[in-house]
This record gives C-alpha cells, sequence and structure tokens, in this order.
DNA sequence: AGCTCAATTTAGAGTAATCTAAAAAATATT
DNA sequence: AATATTTTTTAGATTACTCTAAATTGAGCT
C-alpha cells in the first residue's frame, strides 16, 4: 500500500526533473538530483517500474505515469502545506523550513493534510513563492521571471526562489532579500553578468547566478 | 547522530515499561509492546547499549540510561504536543491522533518544537490527559483516579484514558464519553463488574475492563 | 560503418532491521 | 537438588536500500 520514504523521494525527483519535452527523465539525472549512485538509481526505477508509478525501459529513461504523477503532486503539495504551516504559523523563517518539511511530507494522512489546508486557508503559493497543487492536483501558475532578466529602471515584488537549498536561501536573508520585498534594478551587466538594485533604500550587488534564482513579479 | 526510527521506537517502549521497581524491562515484554520477535529485541538492545543509551547485561533486561531517558522523554514531549495542535488547532478528535502522532514524533528539529510547544501556548496536558514533559524533561502529575475505583454518588470529569487504542478511544466517542465531560456514578458492582453512571443526562452501563482504563478527576 | 566515450546496467557485497528455529540460561516445580 | 518449563540468545536467512567496480549499450564523430 504505502511507499517508503525512498520510493516517495525518487517520485517527487522524477517530477521535479520532468519539465523536459516528453517528460523522461535520466538516470545519471535522478542520481545527481537525489545524490546517490546511479546504480541504486536503476535499481529504484525497476522497483517503481513493477508497481506502475513509472514507465522505464533500459537505457532509455523514466517518466511518471498517472498513477506516480498523482503521487508526486500530492508529496509537493504536502510539502508546501507543510512549509506555509512552519513560517505562517510557527515563525520560522523561509530559509529554515526547507529540510523539516523534507521530512512532514512523509506523514501519511489524507485528512490530516486537509485540516492543514482548511487551518492554513487553502493558501495558493508556499512561502519561497510556489504554487501548492490543490487535492486534485491542480494549480494556479504566477507570472514570475527571473531577476537575471529584468531590465535597468524596472521594479518589481521577491514572490519566490528557485533554488531550496538552505545556504543560498540564508544568504538572501542576510542580504535583507526576503519574500515580498519591492526592488527596482539600477544596473543589469549583460557582459561580466552582475546585477545592482535598490531594497529599501540601500543599494545591493548579485552575481548573475544568484540573481537568475530569485523570482520577481514585476509591477 | 540522529537514531533511526527502530531505535527511537525501542527507547520509548522500555520508558514505557519501566515503572517497574529498578526500572529493569524483560526483552519479551519490548517484544510484546512494539508487536515484534525476542529475536530482534535481542539484538536492537546489544545496538542500543554500544550507544550507551541502556544499560544492559544478557538474560537480564535494560533500563534506560540518562541519554537513553533524556531522548526518549523528548519523544514522549514530542507525540503529546502534536496531539495537542492535531485537536486543538486542526479540530480532529483525540481517538483519529495518536497514529498520526507516532509519525511526527520522529521529526527531528528542537526548534520546530520549541516553536510548537510556544504556538500551542505551553500546554502541560495532552487531549489524553497525560502530561507532557517541558524541554528539560520534568512534567506535572495531576491527581487522577480510574472511573472503576469511584463509589456510587461520587461525580467527576473524564480528564484522560489509558489505553492508546484506536479502537478503544473511537468506542469511548460513540459513547460521548469525551474528554471534559461531567460524570457522576450510579452503580459499581465490586462483583459482576459492571458500573452505570450518569452522562450528561443520559444514563450509561460499562464493563470494569473499559472502567479501569478512563481517568478521573473528582470534584 | 566503425570507433570512441559517456551513460547505464549488472555483479557482488554491505548495513539495518526483521524473521524462524535451535541452543543456552534462568526460573519454577516437584 | 534434579528436572521441567519459560525466557532469552544465537544462528542463519530475508528484504530494502545502498555502494564500488566491471560490463554493456547508445550516441556522436570521423
Amino acid at each position: 500500500m504505502g511507499l517508503s520514504y525512498a520510493e516517495e523521494n525518487y517520485l517527487k525527483a522524477i517530477l521535479k526533473l520532468s519539465g523536459s519535452p516528453d517528460g523522461t527523465v535520466s538516470t545519471n539525472a535522478i542520481a545527481a538530483q537525489l545524490d546517490t549512485s546511479a546504480a541504486s538509481v536503476t535499481d529504484m526505477l525497476k522497483k517503481l517500474s513493477d508497481k506502475e508509478l513509472i514507465t522505464y525501459q533500459r537505457y532509455k529513461g523514466a517518466s511518471l505515469t498517472d498513477d506516480g504523477q498523482r503521487i508526486a503532486t500530492t508529496l509537493v503539495r504536502k510539502h508546501r502545506l507543510w512549509e506555509v504551516f512552519l513560517v505562517q504559523s510557527l515563525g520560522m523563517t523561509w530559509d529554515e523550513v526547507h529540510e523539516i518539511a523534507e521530512e512532514l511530507e512523509h506523514i501519511q494522512s489524507d485528512r490530516l493534510i486537509d485540516r492543514l489546508d482548511h487551518f492554513l486557508g487553502h493558501p495558493k503559493f508556499d512561502p519561497h513563492g510556489d504554487p501548492i497543487p490543490n487535492a486534485q492536483g491542480k494549480y494556479t501558475l504566477r507570472a514570475q521571471i527571473p531577476l537575471s532578466e529584468l531590465k535597468p529602471g524596472q521594479e518589481g515584488i521577491v514572490i519566490g526562489v528557485r533554488e531550496d537549498e538552505t545556504s543560498f536561501l540564508k544568504h538572501l536573508n542576510e542580504k535583507g532579500l526576503t519574500l515580498g520585498k519591492s526592488i527596482k534594478v539600477i544596473t543589469n551587466d549583460d557582459y561580466d553578468n552582475t546585477l545592482s538594485l535598490q531594497v529599501e533604500g540601500h543599494e545591493l550587488n548579485l552575481s548573475g547566478k544568484v540573481a537568475r534564482n530569485i523570482m520577481i513579479k514585476t509591477t
């Protein structure tokens, strides 16, 4: 019936990586995502294929079946709802909740998630600005572009980040660049790949690498 | 560093069973508590002993060291805080929260538990009436006696149950005997071991077995 | 088409937790 | 005290997940 934590994590990784054309994901991509060996991935892909949660052919990569997609999306829903709870109810900061939510998402109880969703007021986005799938797996998309694509003079609001890594989120927090902050781009140098912007009066410099991972809703 | 779920569950079982004189618990008692084989218990006792979380001698049973006691008490604290959250915040019923809390108690984050405790207003008792240890492992005892010990005419309030089993809690819910209800004993027949009482106008009959597991604060 | 190299799979092995069956130790009974 | 019974441990195996190293397959290049 229930899946193991490992199985669930593989499904989530495949969902995350299957933005590509036909949704097919390579063995190595999964190994990199989960920081495990390619051999382990191959073993697990066989198992998930037997359970009909993915379609898999040797040497050809894997993609989620409808069942697999449903389960993976539910995990994302759980993860993001828990993140909202941790930030909104418990007052934790957005850079410390990811790892805890990574554990909480595996708790087994549909009813628990329904009640939590209700308690939180059916939020549509998590603290990183990512959409929360509803119980049917549908979610709202939001118009957002990477900070790196803004031209000098453009303004907007920080609505999310792409990276989940704690170190990255911590870095942003230290710079004062948190969710909801209004920003205005001063310079965006395509050449040396740096960007300067104004946040609450201060001026801030970011590398192109960092700027590409910060999502903005333009105003 | 961190312990596995299995290791944590063994420590909790040993704490639960070590009400006895010197706090020593037998292999078979643990096996029964965790519904596992005695052989598995022996294996695990060796491992926990190596980690200095219990003292253990072959054929002589086990008892918690200070470290083991601290960890086990923290687990109880986490379990009971989560139960309060599930009932108080999410509106779940006391008969459905135990199993979910059984999973939630393993989530690793001291800060999370501190925040949760704060969010809930530092509750002293869980929905079953059991005391919640504080961060230092200390907890308040409450004067409570089993319903089975009340004499006819005595009155009181339901403040807890001894059994954790879902089926038992469900049974009580159906009879309308939930936490906080005022009761008055009408008859308590030592001979055939049954008891009748008044709850909100209704009259209710309980077996001695059930009555022994319902805790009352007399008024 | 044949070769090269990267990606992937297979082979073989290790760890954690569990089981059943058999052996050993402790406890109870006569 | 000797024997019978119960409890506990050991032995040997199984499942899930993981690893490294070696073999295989596929894809790109000439």
